[in-house]
DNA sequence: TACTATCCTCTTTTT
DNA sequence: GAGGATAGTA
């Protein structure tokens, strides 16, 4: 117990890096890439490299070593997950109580505070509002309306897509009128244009808004960007590989002088085209910055042989690469294994019991198994055969909890309250709950609100003033408008939480929830209590922050974001949100065409995305990866027969056998090592921190399977040169005090022999103490002692 | 104006 | 299969 104790204690220190030679834990090429101070460098990091490590130790090594003020550091990420571990461990590395003076934000919050900085540089106020894509959806939809465009004709969906697609390369509507010819596709530049009106007129900006105003100001005003950039004069970007054209103008903006910029990303995980991402951003990194260091990380600390083997071969297909060859100590380990099932029901009915078997028979823990799978819309049947065995899982993705109707529905009256000119909010809640503001009032009110350019707002409190208001909705219109004034007023006043409390008891929406034994109603009432809460919990960590840092945190918070690791569950998610996850054990559902690679991307012969996408899924395993697929399934309200993916056959055959092959040794002696490492131990070690002890029971675990490995590699080395040295006993050798090797009882030393007919009668006393007799002919002994 | 029923369309991935 | 739009009814 002691010696664990000590091994904890040793394992805590490598984690919280406390230890004088804190960079020793680097292989050469992550201590070249953390020790890179000045000019711009291009970290290509494989996956499983320790790309996460080097980002954080290199900010922690411009502090400690190189003097430079944390919030000097800009480090930007995609997630607001990725970038809450990244302070984190930051935080650990440098010491510092406050990580909130670290600049480690997405690009959107980044943006978000430059603009909060910049409002009236860039003609908003100081508290604008965000606009997600639901609201952004909305607005598109009035529009079309408004113009009188027919929503059949051009579909909304595609005018959105449009906008952000020209919104992330800086095209204005002129542009795009430019790219798209036809007269139809005319009515997008309408679109957009008046689009960009309402969002102007709203105090509010888009998800692409955030980074293009940014953009925007920088280039326009260079004051204003040369005082940003001084106040960033270390640039980290993680991964580059998904940044786009507006990103990349940022990047290019703040860096242009001291071009301290440091990017790491990986070509064969770039999975975002869709959403913008140039890949050329870093395979042309080096022409933007000539001078640039190019340092590679190759090797990889995650997978299993057999795992990275099978996941470069496939990725070598691909020929937009800069080509890398990633390698492991680990071994071989077990193949890939794939299940083959008639229908999506059998499908999931024998992942779910591969994953009970993991769990129950062989003690591998529900947290380190994770099922992927291409589209959201085939995580049902598992889900519900989950729920069926009683297997415990999460969900990560899929609907925000700050997507469902009653929290969007409350979180537009605090939105309103700070912005009462946000027309995206006042649409929401206007007539919600009912008071008696009809589809008529509200169609008068646009009308006259886009005629003056106006918000709702104002123009209803001057329909209001000049008694011009719809009978039916009078005098709701002008309470509304009265409850509306009074919240304002009290917005510096009131904090977040007892804002919310105002506006229910004002509104009566609980209420107006209807029935309170009806299950929805208990749910929506919970989900209500369960906002509060959550918002009161905010309030005790962000003590000083406002209401607009509250609406901020939210319209930023992505659904992948409160993904935890800890709870007890087996996580659900699609490839995409596991990018930068792994896990003891994959499983990825849906290998058939047309679902992986999915229909669009066959059709339009863009492969290799569809490829780097499996790619990350199978590197996420560290020990085992189970692919399945099924020959019918129930796919877009239909049945449908599939084919076998084609990129199953692009897997090197020797590397994957059937799940009844299915060898559990690879997470069993990963459970045996683990179940050493006991929580107790640790928690001992770390004391009562929730967060300490999970980093330190994953650290151990890193560190247990290290060991693991090593051993198998030692006994595989040692095996080797026993059969280079041993020769085969010829019987005449087979004497009293010789040592000798038995392939099944071990290694012990001749104590007598003698003739017997043709053969010699020995016997044998083990190391364990054993003596046996045995036949020399039939005993393939092995001498290792003269 | 409010509520319900039925039909239609669209489903890749998300900050 | 689910959400949104539309039409019809109270």
């Amino acid at each position: 117990m002691l010696l664990w104790v000590a091994l904890c204690c040793r394992i805590m220190n490598d984690w919280l890096d406390i230890m004088n030679d804190w960079l020793d834990i680097l292989n050469p090429p992550q201590r070249e890439a953390v020790t890179h101070v000045d000019g711009p460098a291009l970290v290509i990091a494989g996956a499983g490299s320790g790309k996460t490590r080097v980002i954080t130790y290199r900010v922690a090594y411009l502090v400690r070593e190189c003097g430079v003020a944390p919030w000097n550091i800009l480090a930007v990420t995609f997630t607001n997950k990725a970038a809450e571990e990244m302070r984190e461990r930051v935080a650990r590395l440098i010491g510092e109580k406050t990580p909130g003076r670290l600049s480690i934000s997405t690009f959107h919050s980044t943006c978000a505070g430059v603009l909060r900085r910049e409002a009236t540089r860039v003609g908003l106020t100081a508290n604008f509002t965000i606009c997600d894509e639901h609201d952004q959806h909305a607005v598109v939809k009035t529009v079309v309306r408004e113009l009188g465009i027919d929503d059949k004709e051009i579909k909304p969906r595609q005018a959105q897509w449009i906008i952000n697609q020209a919104k992330m390369r800086m095209l204005g509507p002129s542009d795009v009128g430019r790219i798209l010819q036809s007269k139809h596709e005319q009515e997008y530049v309408r679109i957009f244009e008046a689009y960009n009106k309402v969002m102007a007129r709203s105090d509010a900006c888009d998800f692409e808004d955030l980074i293009l105003k940014c953009v925007e100001l920088f280039q326009g005003n260079d004051e204003a960007r040369q005082e940003w950039a001084a106040r960033w004069p270390y640039i980290m970007v993680d991964e580059y590989q998904d940044t786009n054209f507006v990103q990349y103008q940022l990047l290019a903006a703040l860096a242009r002088e001291h071009r301290n910029l440091c990017v790491v990303g990986d070509e064969d995980q770039s999975i975002y085209s869709w959403r913008g991402a140039e890949i050329s951003n870093l395979l042309d990194f080096r022409e933007n910055f000539p001078e640039a260091r190019l340092i590679r990380l190759e090797q990889n600390y995650r997978s299993h042989g057999n795992i990275l083997s099978a996941a470069s071969h496939v990725i070598e297909r691909n020929r937009e690469r800069l080509g890398k060859t990633l390698w492991t100590e680990r071994p071989d380990g077990p193949p890939l294994y794939l299940i083959r099932a008639r229908t999506d029901r059998d499908e999931a009915g024998e992942v779910v019991s591969r994953i009970q078997e993991l769990h129950d028979s062989h003690g591998l823990p529900y947290h380190e198994i994770a099922v992927f799978f291409r589209a959201n819309a085939l995580s049902r049947v598992v889900e519900d055969r989950m729920r069926e065995w009683s297997v415990p899982y999460r969900m990560i993705g899929g609907i925000r909890f700050y997507d469902r109707m009653e929290i969007k529905d409350l979180l537009s009256y605090m939105k309103l309250a700070a912005n009462p000119n946000n027309d995206i909010s006042m649409l929401r809640v206007i007539n919600t709950p009912r008071r008696g503001i009809g589809q008529k009032s509200i169609d008068a009110v646009l009308e006259e609100a886009g005629a003056k350019n106006q918000t709702m707002f104002v123009t209803l409190k001057q329909m209001a003033a000049e008694n011009r208001l719809p009978r039916g909705g009078k005098k709701s219109v002008a309470e509304f408008l009265g409850l509306l004034e009074t919240w304002r007023a009290d917005v510096g006043k009131l904090s977040p939480s007892t804002l919310l409390e105002r506006i229910l008891s004002d509104t009566g929406y609980i209420e107006a929830l209807g029935d309170e034994n009806a299950i929805e109603v208990v749910t929506r009432r919970e989900n209500i209590d369960e906002l509060k809460a959550s918002i009161v919990q905010w309030e005790k960590e962000y003590l000083n922050a406002t209401l607009d840092d509250y609406l901020e945190m939210v319209s930023l918070t992505s659904a992948t974001d409160d993904f935890d690791q800890k709870a007890g569950a087996v996580s659900l998610m699609t490839v995409h949100a596991a990018k930068g996850l792994e896990f003891s054990c994959v499983f990825l559902m849906g290998m058939d065409n047309e679902i992986f690679p999915n229909r669009r991307s066959i059709e339009e012969g863009s492969l290799e995305e569809e490829r780097r996408l499996f790619y990350v899924a199978l590197t996420r395993a560290k020990d085992m990866c189970v692919l399945s697929r099924a020959d019918s399934r129930f796919y877009n309200g239909r049945q449908s027969w599939n084919q076998p993916s084609m990129f199953l056959r692009e897997l090197p055959r020797e590397k994957i056998e059937d799940v009844d092959e299915m060898d559990y040794n690879a997470v069993s002696d990963f459970c045996a090592v683990r179940r050493q490492l006991r929580e107790d131990v640790v928690r001992e070690a770390v004391g009562d921190d929730e967060d300490l002890l999970i980093g330190g029971m994953k650290s151990a675990e890193r560190e247990a399977q290290r060991r693991l490995d090593e051993r198998i590699i030692d006994a595989r080395r040692r095996a080797r040169q026993r059969r280079d040295e041993e020769k085969t006993a010829g019987t005449d050798e087979l004497r009293p005090g010789v040592r000798v090797r038995h392939p099944l009882l071990g290694v012990g030393e001749i104590l007598s022999a003698e003739n017997a007919g043709d053969d010699r009668k020995l016997s044998v006393l083990f190391e364990d103490g054993s003596e046996e007799t045995l036949y020399a002919r039939f005993a393939r002994l092995k001498v290792i002692e003269a």
